[in-house]
Parts: C-alpha cells; structure tokens; sequence
DNA sequence: ATTATATATGACTATTTAGTCATATTCTGA
DNA sequence: TCAGAATATGACTAAATAGTCATATATAAT
C-alpha cells in the first residue's frame, strides 16, 4: 500500500496553478523542494498554533528560516500564504481520501466504516505526521473569510461517508427512512469526533473504540 | 414555565464578582441595565461576527455607542471584555441547563432527550436570540488562550447527556457494554450537529427531525 | 446656587505589523 | 573569469490599533 506523504502535497502540477492563480509566484515554485517543504510545513504548523492573526510575518519568517524579503518573492501577502497552505492541504486530503477509497474492500458498509476508520485513527495516515496538522485542519475554518466561500476541509471525510451510506441504503444494509445526507454527516461528525478525541491527548484504545464505534452506529444505544 | 431571557445574564450578583475579579469596573457596575445589556449584546454580535482580532476596540465602541474613553473606565483591556463577555454567556448556559434540568420529565432517555432536543431546538430557547450568539459560542474557543484555560461553552450540553446517559445505564434503558462518557460525548455531539444545522440556514423540519434524532440514536443505522 | 463627585469624550501616544525597496549575494552560462 | 539574471536581506514606511489623559459634562449633596 503506497503512503500518502504529507510532501506529496507539493506536486509540481499544483503549484503551477497556484501560479497562475496568482497565489504563489514563479519564484516560489523555483525553490527547491526542500524550502517549499520547510515553508509549507511551517504554515500548517505556526498558522494552527496561532491562528491567521495571531502570527505576524515576522514571526514565520524567523520560524520558516527566509528573510521578510524573501517571504514578498514568494507570496503577494500574507491571506495569499494562508490561501496557499489551504489549498494545499485541501489537496492533500483528496489525495488521502482517494487512496482510502481505492484500497477500500467490497460496498458492505460495516467493512468500509472501519476500513475507513483504521485508515484515519489506527493507521494514523492523516494525523500521526504532526498533531498541529490536526488543529489547523479543525481552526481554519474559523480565522478567515476566504474559507467562508466553499472550502470546506472536513468536506472529504463528510463526502466519502454520505456515499458509503447511501451505497449501504442501496444494497439494503441501512435503513431507508430518512435522508442519507443527514445520516451521513451525522456519522462523519461521529467519526470526526473519535479521531479527535484520540490524537488531543485522549489516547483511547484503538481495536476497543472502533468496535465501539462500529456497535454504535449500527445498533443504537438502547439496551 | 419561566422563560430565561439572556438579559438575565446581567444579574446584579454576577456583575459584583466580575467586580471583585477585576473583569469590569464599579463604573460599569453602576450603569443603568439598558446600557449594561446594550454593551454585553453588541460584545457577543461583534466577537461572534469577526472574532477577537477582527473586532477593533473602535469598532465595537461605535456599534455599541459608548465612546472609547468610555470603555476603558468599563473594562481595564479589551481581553477583559471578551473574558466578561464569556463569563457572562457561560453563566447563561449554566442558568439555561438548570431550568432544562428542572423540568425535565423522568428518568426515562427518550423522553429526555427529546425534551433536551425541544427546548434546545423547537422551542428555541437556546438560539432564538440571535444568530450571532450561536457563532459566538462556535468560535469562542478558536479565539483566544483564555479560553483554554477551562472554559468550554459546549460542556453544559456534554454534561447533561453524560448525566442523561449515565442514569439510563442504571435503570438499565441504556446499554452498558462502553464508556458512558464517550457515549455521553457522541450523544451531545449529534444533538449539537443537528441543533447547529437547524439554526445555519438549513431549516431543518423540526419534528421528522426529533424523530430521527431518537431513532438514530436508539435504534442505529442498520436496515 | 455651589461644590464635589462620578461619568463621558475624543485627540493623542506608543506599539505592532503588513508590505516596500535599495542593496547584497548567489547562481548561470559563455 | 566575468556579465547578467535571479534570489536574499533587513532597515524602512505607512497604516492600524490598544491604551492614556486632560478636559467637559452630568449628577448628587448641602
């Protein structure tokens, strides 16, 4: 099974339409893979410890390691590097959601929910590179009106559950009675909630939780 | 039934302590209601709509018509306005629950729970205010260290669930094969979600909605 | 009415910070 | 080796903004 490193995210392709996009410049892109790695990983890292405004320029340059100057060759202003991080990050998680649907088994929603959540929680893909990958992905949604207009990053776990639901309600092995929409993001939001619970801090026993989850989901909390 | 209205909130008592604090001043403390009620409506709108950073001290002194030098013999800082602000909504809550609490029906979790889901969604009690103060307490803890120190505005929800759950565990309504807090959590979580979703826009129909929330919950998804 | 006390005001200051620019350094190709 | 292009740098500027203060107004007491 190939790994989904969170470098992939620096695929030649997109940068070059950041690029044309006018979110990155030539210059950016001509850096060796390296410093656009280092950059971008400090992104995530400092803008999910403090926030769009609560890091100054200042302060990713001298984490980053590039000088103010520098930071003007890369980027037209500092919602461009915040719209750039997204973005790829955004990336990234497509690319980590269409793996997980490629090597998922059979449509039989059980196997695919825990498929899913091994992929997310025991096999740590999405959070085990670094914790403040986690904060960034749940804050930023809250620290600029960019994201306001569409971009959604839980949209791909939300996304992938609604379809294996609606799959299962095809096949018969959920019930039909309401929208599969809801039911979908009721049980992302669930999921969501685990895998957080288990990378703050949490640490709740793998095998047991998804067992749980899986009991939970299907048969309901009544005794 | 007594209705708890936000201005509530305001209570002379409280409003002493945060004195005794040193959250906000004897100045404030001694200005009529209207004026009091004015300034703490237009801190929750205003934090609620562009959160701490965006919200400029000269802004939230326009909108709230006091003049600058004014606000200063109110609050010693602009951090103490937001403490104040969150302070104030966090005793709300705490007021809201109670009387939830209070006339909740018996032990039994589906009556409960859809009492809980009635006062919180169909009777509105919680967010018919104003919109803003949903957002509010959504962004609230994204945007500043205060707040990490302990005060979590979901937790009264969470508490009453795990309370809910908990005493269903006993009488044996609920299943009692796993944490009750973690189900506890889940629980919340969904009524939170659905709460959320009737209130931003999607307008949700109340009563199919309870009615799924129950079974969803009780039942499970499968066929 | 007069004095004293409490509250209101907005111009002002000091600090932070996004963004600029002139200069220095490094790289590339012949 | 050298010229020219690309990249690196940090002092500087302009704007925003948290917080101050001297003065004005309102209120209360005698």
């Amino acid at each position: 099974m190939t790994e989904i490193s969170i470098g992939r995210a620096l695929d030649e392709n997109i940068i070059v339409t950041l690029v044309q996009r006018g979110i990155t410049t030539e210059t950016f892109r001509r850096l060796d893979h390296d410093k656009k790695y280092r950059i971008y990983r400090a992104a995530l890292r400092l803008f999910g410890k403090y926030g769009y405004d609560g890091l100054s320029i200042d302060q990713f340059c001298h984490d980053a390691g590039i000088s103010k100057g520098s930071f003007f060759q890369y980027f037209p202003s500092k919602s461009h590097l915040l719209e750039f991080t997204i973005l790829l990050f955004d990336n990234y998680l497509s690319t980590l959601f269409e793996e997980i649907k490629r090597t998922a088994p059979g449509p039989m929603v059980r196997q695919r929910l825990i498929h899913l959540y091994e992929e997310l929680v025991i096999n740590s893909r999405l959070y085990r590179i670094e914790e403040q990958f986690y904060l960034f992905a749940t804050r930023a949604i809250y620290h600029s009106a960019i994201l306001l207009e569409g971009i959604d990053l839980e949209r791909h776990l939300t996304n992938y559950v609604i379809e294996i639901i609606k799959r299962g309600e095809e096949i018969g092995e959920i019930r039909g009675d309401f929208d599969y929409e809801l039911t979908g993001h009721l049980v992302a939001m669930i999921i969501s909630a685990l895998v957080g619970k288990t990378y703050l801090g949490k640490k709740l026993p793998h095998r047991q939780t998804r067992e749980y989850l899986i009991s939970f989901l299907f048969d309901g909390i009544k005794a």
